[in-house]
DNA sequence: TAAGCGTGGCA
DNA sequence: TTGCCAAGCTT
């Protein structure tokens, strides 16, 4: 890769000047996060596990609350399964909650219960990364690692006016070799923090604020006027368009609730009992023999509680969740389904688009007079 | 290597 | 309404 054989001399000619650009804009204007605050490694871990795929902005709650539950890592490591991932409830990539424990319950047995500082025991634990590895030995333990994320893959993309989807595995070596080359006149943290701010405040994806960046001096991209067609984007498949009934099944004041099996997607999480199709909604009457033959209960149909439009992954879903009564004799449930209050329904850890039909359907028993305007 | 794994905000 | 996007990891 000849782009960094020709780029890297004038900057490590002017990379002094560059960092301090850098470090003094960060000075001023990063962002109070909690985990900002003492820079732990347990703080820096879990922060940095949340972040995955996520925008601080978002995780910042969600740590918080996290942090007053679980205050250190062996109260962590005590912790079940399913209060884990209500705690996660809403943020997303659910595995990430199971490996956070898995890893805790791990290094509690084996590593005294504390963080390694080293790269290859960091990397052999659930859920960790090269991103998150050097993330927790640059951020909390300020060693000289850098950090690759979607943020400091596109800054370097416009300082560097890459012409080529920038987000492969031989890229992301050249450019960690680089990166390591310039950050030894910085600490570690500042270097990696900085550059990380920088993609989320100025060098944003769309319509960033070159006006206001410290090192537009610096960016090739700014001075071509190519910034908005950097980085270049690889195409991506588009989503697979899904019509979901969701049955809200309704006997005595409870209702049916299954549990996702382990392994695939919402593993261990609860919802309600649900039928897809890959083209459009059928009638109730087809859709409930559907229903019938996969969770063996028949149901009559009492009203639809609502509708919405729920991405997720690969998955664009047109949602109808409809309020039902059974039909007849009801077979003995699996611990994996359960008749539950709302109330009960309320503590298990449970998928977004469901979250928001037990919403619904918690308005609509506490005001059942209320007026609809479907 | 590419696909699977979530979600909410925003243009 | 739709598409795009974010502090990635695993298989």
């Amino acid at each position: 890769m000849n782009v960094f054989k020709e780029r890297l001399l004038p900057w490590k000619r002017s990379s002094s000047t560059f960092l301090r650009f850098l470090s003094d804009w960060f000075a001023k204007n990063a962002r109070p996060f909690p985990w900002r605050k003492d820079y732990s490694p347990y703080a820096v871990w879990i922060s940095e596990m949340m972040l995955q795929q996520t925008q601080a902005d978002r995780g910042s709650e969600y740590f918080t609350a996290w942090i007053r539950r679980f205050p250190d890592i062996h109260t962590l490591s005590r912790a079940s399964e399913q209060e884990v991932l209500h705690l996660w409830q809403g943020l997303g990539y659910y595995r990430r909650a199971r490996y956070i424990l898995q890893t805790a319950r791990l290094l509690c047995k084996e590593h005294d219960g504390r963080l390694p500082a080293k790269r290859g025991a960091l990397l052999a634990l659930p859920g960790i990364g090269p991103y998150t590895a050097h993330a927790i030995l640059s951020i909390a333990y300020n060693l000289p690692y850098c950090v690759i994320d979607g943020n400091v893959l596109r800054v370097w993309a416009r300082l560097l006016d890459i012409p080529f989807v920038v987000d492969t595995v031989p890229f992301r070596k050249e450019l960690e070799l680089f990166l390591e080359g310039i950050m030894k006149g910085i600490e570690p943290r500042l270097f990696n923090e900085a550059l990380m701010e920088l993609g989320a405040l100025i060098c944003t994806p769309t319509q960033p604020s070159c006006g206001e960046c410290p090192v537009s001096g610096f960016c090739e991209s700014y001075r071509k006027g190519t910034v908005a067609i950097r980085p270049v984007k690889k195409k991506k498949t588009p989503p697979t368009r899904l019509a979901c009934t969701a049955f809200v099944v309704s006997r005595e004041g409870r209702y049916l609730l299954q549990r996702f099996p382990p392994g695939g997607l919402f593993a261990n999480m609860w919802g309600f009992p649900i039928v897809q199709y890959e083209n459009k909604h059928p009638d109730f009457a087809s859709a409930a023999q559907d229903f019938q033959v996969k969770y063996a209960i028949q149901v009559k149909r009492k009203k639809r509680l609502t509708s919405f439009v729920h991405s997720y992954t690969r998955y664009k879903i047109h949602l109808h969740a409809l309020l039902t009564v059974p039909v007849g004799q009801l077979k003995t449930l699996s611990k994996n389904q359960q008749w539950l209050s709302l109330e009960e329904i309320r503590q298990l850890p449970m998928p977004s688009a469901h979250h928001r039909i037990w919403k619904t359907l918690k308005g609509s028993v506490d005001k059942p007079c209320s007026t609809r305007v479907t």
